[in-house]
DNA sequence: GTCAGTGCAAAGGTTTTGCAATTTA
DNA sequence: TAAATTGCAAAACCTTTGCACTGAC
């Protein structure tokens, strides 16, 4: 499970120019263990317990290179401090646009919003299981009947 | 409108052994007359219009304090700089929390997932109409029966 | 050999705090 | 007068960056 993070970090490294290293294959490693959102520090301490000598500055880069190949979810909940997670994903989030003349639905995912759905669920002392969301509208489809109407 | 919110304020600091002054209301008003999210920085500025010598610490201690009586709402998004939003929810559109154990459902409002909603629709071209949005969780209420359970 | 990655320390940016002076009740 | 509030500057945070050095390709 880790392991197919791992590869995916590697396959992105390798694809663009970038250059492998032992502090960040650490680093990488303890960040997919975790299950919950973790700091920069709980990252710190725990890849020090692999290698003491690793660097606060790496864990940032290296947190900052996951988040841009999509490994990894930046938060900012009201602590002030960033909490990582591993993007995982893959669990049925995605969210639906319907068009309402067609019937065609269109799945989309978009990590902006449920960003922020945790931020509001947070805001009222609620913690997040699940959401949905719909929209709905008339889509450009040529083909699509309501075109027909404009 | 903004007088209400003013008037609570009053209410509060009467009622918390604190004292007025000149500085914090100039500071509440502007921030009441907001529309949107604001940052400490917008505040200052258009609170120095008033009283050209107010400090920016005066404005972070004025908004804790607003927080802390549930009239301003801290937003933490991914600047790193916090924003401050009047708590008002009275601008017609609102989604909802619901609380898996008892039911209860929180109404919230929040612009940024509207104009998210919006961007999202328009990059699949769709012409939006309407939406749903529902977050499901376990609320923070200690009198929820699903308390029980931990 | 070249260029990315690292560690360190310094710099940046935002928010908080200590303190003397001021203002409110 | 006692206690809260203020402005200022310093301190405290978190995060990024410059630089010389190391290590991967």
């Amino acid at each position: 499970m880790s392991e197919n993070f791992i590869e995916q970090l590697r396959g992105y490294v390798a694809n663009n120019g970038l250059k492998s290293s032992r502090q960040r294959e650490i680093i990488a490693g303890v960040f997919f263990g975790c299950e919950e959102h973790v700091t920069i520090d709980q990252l710190l301490s725990k890849a020090r317990e692999k290698d003491s000598k690793i660097s606060q500055a790496t864990v940032y880069r290296t947190m900052k290179l996951l988040s841009e190949c999509g490994l990894a979810k930046m938060r900012h909940f009201q602590s002030g401090q960033t909490l990582y997670e591993v993007s995982d994903g893959e669990k049925g989030h995605h969210d639906h646009l319907i068009c309402l003349d067609c019937g065609k639905i269109v799945e989309f995912v978009n990590a902006k919003i449920e960003e922020l759905q945790h931020t509001i669920a947070e805001e009222h002392g609620f913690e997040l299981t699940d959401h949905r969301m719909e929209l709905y509208g008339h889509c450009a489809d040529t083909k699509c009947p309501g075109k027909e109407r404009a």
